[in-house]
DNA sequence: GTCTTCGGTGAAAGCGGTTACATAATAAGC
DNA sequence: GCTTATTATGTAACCGCTTTCACCGAAGAC
């Protein structure tokens, strides 16, 4: 049997109340007392009982994040920045993935109840009468990057659309007519506010032009298949706009392949800017994500509402996104210096 | 307040007990009963809480995993692997990150009493004794790539000496004579095997070759200041083998800022086959570490020393690697078709 | 018809802590 | 010197659940 805090009461002949107190630094324990304690619970290797503490003092030291997958570097990311913000704070990270099933959705943040002091729920495609529903009453919660719910949580989002739009202005300040975009899961938030920004800056600029649009899943194998895709086209696009990183890269794998040259034959942007764009050969214009940050402000977001208990002000706070030009994107850049005087730099 | 067992139990005009058994799928309740108790249970929206539940059945259905980082493919993958295991085993995982150091590393250990059935430690810089000292008795855990314990604890590890050596001899078999070395951090485990494979094979099969190691830290930055230096050599190696992909990457990025090409002017080589290897330019000859696999085993092997509880057998597991040929050592191939016709392949 | 057997249920004792409250001892106030 | 304020410590309730054990009524054995 491990050793508990009776065992040292014991050892030290003094109360339990009094060795949980000389333990957590009370002011009301004698010098003397307090040195006992100590002595016998270093002799006895004393190591607390988190959950036994948790259950009592009613906090856990832990948030809970139910995110929709775990692979890849934007998770990575995020979970970087959440535990960072997380170490500073004295929390810890339960970390809970639901693979985009609502049942596991449900079942992660039922399961959260009693283990976790917040929450913060990356779910693009779970609504929040689903969250009220599942979620443990009273807990403090942050979304990332989650549609609605904002009337009942706090979230985080990124600006999707405005970086789909900046990016879309660019190509075509570039000169490019025909822009093809390789988007996201249909049911995915994210996916579809980058399409929209893609469809409305396109009719907007470019009202005549038809778009065009691949349907992938954010995998880099999809990417990899919309590229192959676009190899056999008779009528190819002259610029393609990935909803993601990974699925440009699958994409550019595939040109590469076709024996398309980027940005010679055909331009090439992503979403995110994941540490890898910036090695791709070429390197791949995309909009940042500034994703760790992401992790850090939510989880921040959530201490101060675990903080405030009971009544947070329910904000919703959206990151900018940033428009990152490599040489994916150049092939007519002396072209449309003369063609547009005006275009951005 | 939130809804608890008493509730229910009121609500049902049973007690509580009666309503820890019919939730629970006990077979000595009456249908009629736990029709009531979770008819009640389902209107009041009861969520168990699961703090108190593990405190008296002392079973948390988490494992916590202490990681020296979070950052980056490695960890993301590892993270994947245990993920999948976790999730089919019912199981939360608990996060921990000790950011390389001792003081974080023990706490964290301590921290994880009572929170969590068994633990998965990878510390490639902590020893046994002081995992035993911090370790709460009796904890299920596995050691993930941490040099010895192999006394008290289970073990994976990555077979980075043979993949060390293999690489050297491919490199030695393409006929390169100048091989240099970035290695990784002193004090890291994985980083001093690999350095350990790179000399003995080199002394093996060149004896009179001389090693030149430069030394990194494992991060992309750290390769990238080792290629300046090999830029800037009057007399320079016509082959680098990083200890790491991430730093052989920023060692080519180097290179070529350098006017190197890689594979023309000099070969590179690296070590896990992360995911970006392949999509850099050229793609990355290195050695393929199963990253996802190791978690997967690791997980694996805790639930089985969980399930056996006190006595396990305390198995130490190596995973092998694999030698993954890509076009960034290929300068020479024909060439040494010709001089090492006893190459392999 | 009494005597087991057995199965459903409730009371209560934990699990390992925290914490409100009571108490004894000491210091301060007059 | 006695009362009152102050303080260190002990007692016990409680956190929300599981689980042992005792109990009671019904069914089966004779």
């Amino acid at each position: 049997m491990a050793v508990t805090i009776k065992d040292i009461a014991k050892a030290a002949k003094v109360s339990i109340a009094t060795v949980s107190r000389a333990l957590n630094g009370f002011d009301n324990v004698t010098a003397e007392t307090r040195r006992h304690v100590c002595a016998a619970a270093a002799r006895l290797g004393y190591i607390p009982h988190e959950g036994a503490r948790s259950l009592s003092s009613r906090r856990t030291q832990c948030v809970g994040a139910v995110l929709p997958d775990l692979y890849g570097e934007f998770f990575s990311e995020l979970i970087r920045g959440i535990d960072r913000v997380a170490r500073t704070h004295g929390l810890h990270l339960l970390l809970s993935c639901s693979h985009g099933d609502v049942a596991e959705v449900t079942a992660a943040l039922r399961a959260m109840r009693g283990r976790v002091d917040g929450l913060l729920v990356m779910s693009p495609h779970v609504d929040s009468e689903v969250l009220e529903k599942n979620l443990p009453p009273a807990m403090p919660t942050v979304l990332v990057n989650t549609r609605d719910g904002g009337e009942r949580y706090s979230s985080l989002m990124i600006d999707n659309y405005g970086g789909a739009c900046a990016m879309v202005r660019h190509l075509v300040g570039r000169g490019y007519r025909r822009i093809a975009m390789v988007a996201g899961p249909e049911v995915n938030f994210d996916a579809r506010e980058r399409l929209a920004g893609y469809r409305d800056t396109l009719a907007e600029l470019l009202p005549e032009a038809r778009t065009q649009v691949l349907r992938g899943d954010f995998s880099e194998e999809s990417g990899y298949r919309a590229g192959r895709q676009l190899v056999s086209m008779s009528e190819r696009p002259d610029a393609i706009f990935a909803a993601n990183d990974m699925m440009a890269i699958g994409c550019l794998f595939a040109l590469n392949e076709g024996g398309l040259s980027v940005p010679g034959d055909i331009a090439l942007a992503g979403f995110d800017d994941i540490p890898i764009a910036r090695y791709v050969s070429p390197p791949l214009t995309t909009v940042r994500v500034r994703i760790a940050e992401l992790g850090e402000l939510a989880l921040e977001r959530l201490v101060l509402a675990i903080g405030e208990a009971g009544h947070d002000k329910h904000s919703i706070q959206t990151l900018r996104t940033e428009l990152v030009v490599r040489s994916s994107c150049t092939r007519q850049h002396a072209a449309l210096m003369a063609l547009a005087p005006k275009g951005k730099r």
